[in-house]
DNA sequence: GCAAAAGTGTTCTTGGTACACCCATGG
DNA sequence: CCATGGGTGTACCAAGAACACTTTTGC
């Protein structure tokens, strides 16, 4: 039995806060002031304190270094990272969270101090400190699946948003681009998924657009599936 | 800042093997021997080693607990449990892996002393150790959802199998029944899910059902939904 | 030849895809 | 009146659901 110091293991959790922002999917990535890794991009995170909830550990770790309020976007668990040598530290376990946001301006903008800022997901690819890459891909990788099945794309949008903003959310995450018809007719057909607030957003040019919240389903059904599920 | 004392937090693995035998999805429990909840049932499961993969742990707790070699059967993460009292022992945060196996008779049956056994899953809802009920619950959606989009039905079945074994599987897990002959075309139209192998099961009565093996197929494109996907 | 379970074919309906047109506004 | 993006209608095709009959064995 090898059951002894436990006291060198740690449970940490970390979060990849994603965003569209400037036709890309981007990342929320802070930059580490201390070794292991200073200098290097990571994703905002830390440990989970004695008695404190994982959920509730995450929601700190976000607002602590990044000012942002956990409170107001989606938060969901979705992996473990748990092989022994993947902190230099020591054994830290980590619970990996997918936060998805609106393109908000950050709190901290200004304040570079704390070094948050949003990151394109394609250009950061491989060169996080840890084993951050891997982490960010797998919170991709969800969140794009659950384009398929859930209403998530509506957190990736402010509180009133188009249809045309919705359907963006899904060009940029998934990657490929859509029909504005039939993406217009599924979204519209799909009870719960978004209700017509009445207003209208009127663009630089062109006719206006109706505006839209989100619906109360999480769930939907039909999915609306990708052409390549991978 | 409270984050002295981490010798008091520990890592658990909890596994939910499910088969399905009897005409019932079935859960693998076992008695608690120790306080907290001695004579309970519970989840097999223990704390992680220092140094210890949390999958490695798995694999080896299930093999103490119940002799079962992990090696053979379907293993994957699905999600942690950490909230701060949920065992009354001090901070355990627990790494929750579903297991699916075919119906084999265990290897346990006979040395009743270690308390492994099979339980329908509607049976001992509620009955459960710490939080393992909900832990049970999680499982049992996950691999609801699993059959819908992966070819973990497969998993289930011992190595050769029919097509009428197959859709009980998902008649079980899911709880309703099926057409025979549309899961027939189903099945056998989605590439690389399942091969012939070319031999036949006599039935007690009845025309002899040729026999497959699982293809190597893991996504199932297109996906099998359930009417009810809730 | 009868019981029991396996396997196959057809129709109907629904949802997905591809495509073209009109609408509402600002300049 | 024109450029720009929003919104709708329709025809075609693929997949899912509902349904009945034939086949192969043991007895």
């Amino acid at each position: 039995m090898t059951t002894r110091d436990h006291a060198q293991l740690r449970i940490a959790v970390d979060l990849a806060v994603l965003t569209v922002r400037e036709g890309a999917l981007q990342a929320l990535v802070i930059t580490r002031g201390n070794d292991p890794f200073a200098g290097r991009p990571a994703l905002p995170g830390g440990f989970v304190r004695t008695d404190e909830d994982l959920g509730v550990a995450a929601v700190r770790e976000l607002r602590e270094e990044t000012r942002l309020d956990g409170d107001d976007l989606h938060l969901e668990q979705f992996a473990v990272y748990g092989e022994p040598r993947r902190d230099p530290r020591g054994r830290v376990v980590s619970v990996a969270y997918l936060a998805i946001m609106p393109d908000l301006p950050l709190p901290v903008a200004g304040s570079d101090a704390s070094g948050a800022a949003w990151a394109a997901v394609d250009k950061i690819r491989g060169s996080l400190a840890f084993d951050h890459d891997r982490i960010l891909d797998d919170a991709v990788e969800r969140a794009r699946r659950r384009l398929e099945l859930t209403t998530l794309a509506t957190a990736f949008c402010p509180p009133e948003f188009t249809i045309g903003d919705l359907r963006s959310v899904y060009e940029v995450v998934w990657g490929e681009s859509l029909d504005p018809r039939n993406f217009s007719r599924k979204v519209t057909n799909t009870e719960g998924f978004v209700e017509p607030t009445g207003a209208k957003r009127v663009p630089p040019t062109g006719r206006p657009a109706a505006l839209y919240r989100a619906g109360p389903a999480t769930m939907l059904n039909p999915p609306i599936l990708r052409t390549a599920a991978a």
